[in-house]
RNA sequence: GCCCGCUUGGCGGAAUCGGUAGACGCAAGGGACUUAAAAUCCCUCGGUCGUAAGGCUGUGCCGGUUCGAGUCCGGCAGCGGGCACCA
């Protein structure tokens, strides 16, 4: 007996997928058109240094998906790429003094032969990294239509400044208000910057998305949360009062709701410290100045904001009542309110809101409930206030008393819409995606900055503009920025000594389009047309669910702008999603609260010991594994040890792949175990097979029929679980099947057609199990005597035939309770059934000699005596 | 706070349409082979009563619909995720 040894086997079988070009995906192949495309994607990795156990997870499953569509008959596209622009590598060069580029490619270099030995069958000839001028100039290109569609533009807007590094910070990188690498308190900044104007496919965005049948619900849900459209109201008060006319606004205020049926409960009006009027009363105020930039800065943090208190200032101007010219109302500037939605100005009613309410409360404000419960008793406010807007009548409003909400709000509209001072409106939540980055590595923004003639794009035949190579990280800032002549050009139109913009993109945009590029990853245009339309959408992408709104709602607002500058097709990229879980693992701690690797530990009874000294460990929850609580297993090291295919079948065993799913010591000795399991099968029954390729026996002993029909059955049952992504269950019909062959081989006399029925089962199930461990596939196809590769084999079909069931259980119960069962063959009558059942003895003995009041019977499955 | 999801043996999980709850794997226990170990193979494995046959009970908790509920409906609890002054 020999043994299966993937240290050799793994890399012979890479290099004959290689040399045969066996996963080079051309369009169109023979220039036939019967071959249907697949594309199969997995998001591209960031070359962070090495591959973690969630990239093995999630590059296994779309390996599976590839080669089960391959044998299929599909021509599928499944290739690779670098998310290789962004921060860390800015920090490896503060930190280690290497260069960006050079880090970067070097961990392109590690990961990339990690992901070889993955022996996935990817087509490598279409590897692209988006730091390379190559894939970025495209991008700057298309930024430029898109500049010139309006679908780019440039304003003035806040962001998180960190004055220690002289950089903008992302919301998630301010901690307690603080930079999170200088500690320096974070200011907000109005700098002038890029923007997309994604908000306006905001409603497109919002109603394809519904459309996505092959997407998670709950990235759908997430999304159309995200994009938040609201149907409302916005209205315009009269400001009271000499002065009025002379604020911006004409003398009105306008403001936005949702809830224009409480109109009549409205006791204040507050404006963000943003607003015009606020902006106009502090030039000419220092205190109402001073409130102002309070206000923005506790909006900078978001931690600050949530516990933060109501804060009001008032601004002595009142808006009068629009039903009521005897009522009125003050103005004051409030905290929560934000300039970037709506108007940046709302009417408080403190009865039906509850920040309206605690703004009240604080202020000594008016509350008046307009809307009570249906049928209730009345309505009093505490603390609490009523905020149901489906259920309630309205109360104390004049002509609206006694109508429910929605005919409330009719008809406030209809009467504010016909006295010219206010209009239904939509507003969305989704706000402008805001695309500068004050840092070197990234994509240049290809604009330049001449005193006279403004923003002038880079013309198309200076493109790409590339980074400098030169460039020092010795002082904060932007090394953009400091180089010492890298953006000082001749302006394009003038001639006259202009600026480059220093800033470069978000890395979201790099992979906003990455997918389409893939379709044609060498031509001199971003996309060729031709082929891009061929393969795109993308079929099938997979990913981790972080991603589920920002790249996947960024990546479909850029490909509508791809679609309106020409240069695609579709409007969606993405026809199928999948979001897999993540990769967990126990965490160790030692005795002085230290966090410990898993190979640091060993594993006693009731507990753990450190392998070294011995001392006690203690085992922590399981988490999503992180460097940082040391809870990781290296992939490399697992592939070194066990192989690739192991490591691949023990990430799809057992747990459905949306959910987290736990490393663990023994289920990789368990998948281990199995690989062997499968080559002695198949070293073992080589003698007794017969040649391959004969036909079915004529005659077939029982033994061999139950073995072809459980291998017939196996196919049927794990070609489903794969198209529906049940890996989990795909492995367990293969370890049954595996079953059964073992069974098959052990028992003493063969008869009939044992030889074909062991081959059939033994390639079926080596078929069966190769999208998951591909090489193990080969080794064992090339043993049964097949001179070609496995990955060129079709996938075997189940024949009808073998997978219907002869015989068939049928539950007997007596008032629902099981109490026996009957073995009859499919088909078989109710009223047989019904004698059968009725002459059990078990059945008479619960009857209790009481007649059947009813017999319920379902065929095929269950039988039901009720008395 | 609002929205969404989940809850099944010691563990991961299976049960596609309301019809045998616990497939398959892991762990555990017992046995075979072996000088021994490893590897491998066989058996047991929700709880409980019983020598057994066979009962009873059991899918987070309470209630409902149904001949029949892990599955459907209502309520509650716990865990997880998303959003969070969005007017």
């Amino acid at each position: 007996m020999t043994r299966y040894n993937p240290k050799e086997a793994e890399p012979r079988w890479q290099a004959r997928w290689e040399d045969g070009k066996a996963f080079e995906a051309r369009p169109d192949p023979d220039g036939k058109k019967y071959r249907e495309k697949y594309y199969v994607l997995e998001m591209f990795p960031y070359p962070s240094g090495r591959i973690h156990m969630g990239h093995v997870r999630n590059y296994t499953m779309g390996d599976i998906v590839a080669r089960y569509k391959r044998a299929r008959g599909f021509n599928v596209l499944h290739p690779m790429g670098w998310d290789a622009f962004g921060m860390p590598a800015e920090n490896a060069a503060r930190e280690r003094g290497i260069h960006p580029a050079i880090w970067t490619y070097e961990n392109i270099a590690t990961m990339r032969g990690q992901l070889r030995a993955m022996g996935l069958s990817i087509d490598w000839a279409r590897e692209l990294a988006t730091c390379d001028p190559e894939y970025y100039g495209h991008e700057q290109r298309m930024f430029l239509d898109f500049l010139e569609r309006g679908l780019a533009y440039r304003k003035e807007s806040s962001v998180n400044w960190d004055p220690v590094d002289e950089t903008v910070l992302a919301n998630e990188q301010v901690i307690d208000g603080r930079g999170w690498r200088s500690g320096a308190l974070v200011e907000q900044r109005q700098l002038t910057q890029w923007f997309f104007k994604i908000t306006a496919y905001a409603d497109d965005l919002l109603t394809s998305v519904n459309a996505l049948e092959r997407w998670p619900e709950k990235v759908r849900l997430m999304q159309s949360n995200w994009i938040g459209r609201s149907e409302g109201l916005r209205m315009r008060f009269a400001i009271t009062g000499a002065g009025a006319k002379q604020l911006p606004g004409n003398g009105e205020l306008e403001v936005y709701t949702t809830r224009h049926d409480t109109i009549f409960g409205m006791s204040f009006c507050a404006i963000s410290a943003d607003h015009p009027i606020a902006l106009a009363l502090a030039s000419g105020n220092p205190a109402i100045a001073e409130f102002n930039k309070q206000c923005r800065d506790i909006a900078g943090t978001a931690e600050a904001l949530e516990r933060a208190e109501k804060l009001g200032f008032d601004t002595g101007l009142r808006v009068r009542h629009p039903f009521d010219a005897n009522r009125d109302a003050p103005i004051y500037i409030a905290n929560f309110v934000l300039m970037g939605y709506g108007t940046g100005a709302i009417f408080g009613c403190p009865a039906h809101d509850q920040r309206d309410l605690d703004f009240a409360r604080k202020y000594g404000l008016t509350v008046l409930p307009v809307v009570a419960p249906e049928g209730g008793a009345g309505i009093t406010i505490e603390n609490d206030a009523y905020t149901d807007n489906s259920d309630g009548r309205l109360i104390n409003s004049d002509f609206l008393n006694g109508m429910d909400i929605a005919a409330a709000k009719a008809e406030v509209a209809k009467r504010m819409q016909a006295a010219g001072a206010g209009e239904p409106a939509v507003t969305f939540r989704l706000r402008d995606w805001g695309v500068s980055r004050q840092r070197y590595w990234g994509c240049p923004i290809p604009v330049i900055h001449c005193a006279a003639c403004g923003v002038v794009p880079v013309p198309e035949d200076q493109l790409p503009v590339t980074l400098p190579r030169d460039v020092t990280f010795d002082k904060p800032g932007n090394p953009l920025a400091h180089h010492p002549d890298w953006k000082h050009v001749a302006c394009p139109a003038c001639g006259k000594d202009a600026v480059r913009e220093t800033d470069t993109f978000d890395t979201f945009v790099d992979s906003s389009w990455y997918f389409a590029r893939f379709c044609t990853p060498h031509a001199a245009a971003p996309i060729e047309r031709n082929e891009a339309d061929y393969w795109m959408p993308v079929d099938q992408y997979i990913g981790g669910v972080e991603h589920a709104i920002l790249h996947l709602l960024y990546s479909r607002f850029f490909t509508r702008a791809m679609k309106e500058a020409g240069y695609a097709r579709d409007a969606e990229p993405f026809a199928g999603l999948f979001t897999q879980g993540m990769v967990t693992h126990e965490t160790y701690k030692d005795e002085t609260g230290a966090w410990l690797f898993p190979e640091q530990i060993i594993k006693r009874e009731g507990g753990a010991v450190h392998r070294d000294t011995g001392a006690p460990v203690q085992i922590g929850k399981i988490e999503s594994m992180s460097k940082s609580k040391r809870n990781v297993v290296d992939p490399e090291a697992i592939i070194a040890h066990y192989g690739a295919d192991t490591a691949r079948w023990f990430v799809v065993s057992d747990t459905p792949p949306e959910r987290d799913i736990e490393w663990t010591e023994s289920g990789i000795e368990g998948a281990w175990r199995f690989t062997q399991r499968v080559w002695r099968l198949v070293d073992e029954s080589l003698a007794r097979l017969p040649a391959g390729h004969s036909a079915p026996p004529i005659a077939i002993g029982p033994a061999s029929l139950a073995m072809r029909k459980a291998t017939h059955t196996a196919i049927a049952a794990v070609t489903e679980d794969i198209e529906r992504f049940h890996f989990n269950r795909a492995v367990a019909r293969i370890y049954e099947l595996s079953n059964s062959i073992n069974g098959f081989i052990n028992q003493t006399k063969a008869d009939d057609g044992a030889g074909f029925a062991l081959r059939e089962a033994l390639e079926s199930m080596i078929l069966l199990l190769g999208p998951m461990m591909p090489h193990l596939a080969e080794e064992c196809w090339a043993a049964l005597g097949h001179s070609t590769m496995l990955v060129h084999e079709n996938w075997p079909l189940a024949d009808a035939a073998l997978t219907r069931q002869d015989q068939v259980t049928i539950i007997v119960q007596v008032n629902g309770k099981r109490r026996g069962e009957l073995t009859l063959a499919p088909g078989t009558a109710n009223n047989e059934i019904e004698s059968r059942a009725l002459a059990m003895e078990a059945v008479a003995r619960h009857m209790d000699g009481k007649t059947a009041r009813k017999v319920v019977i379902v065929p095929d499955r269950i039988v039901n005596v009720v008395v």
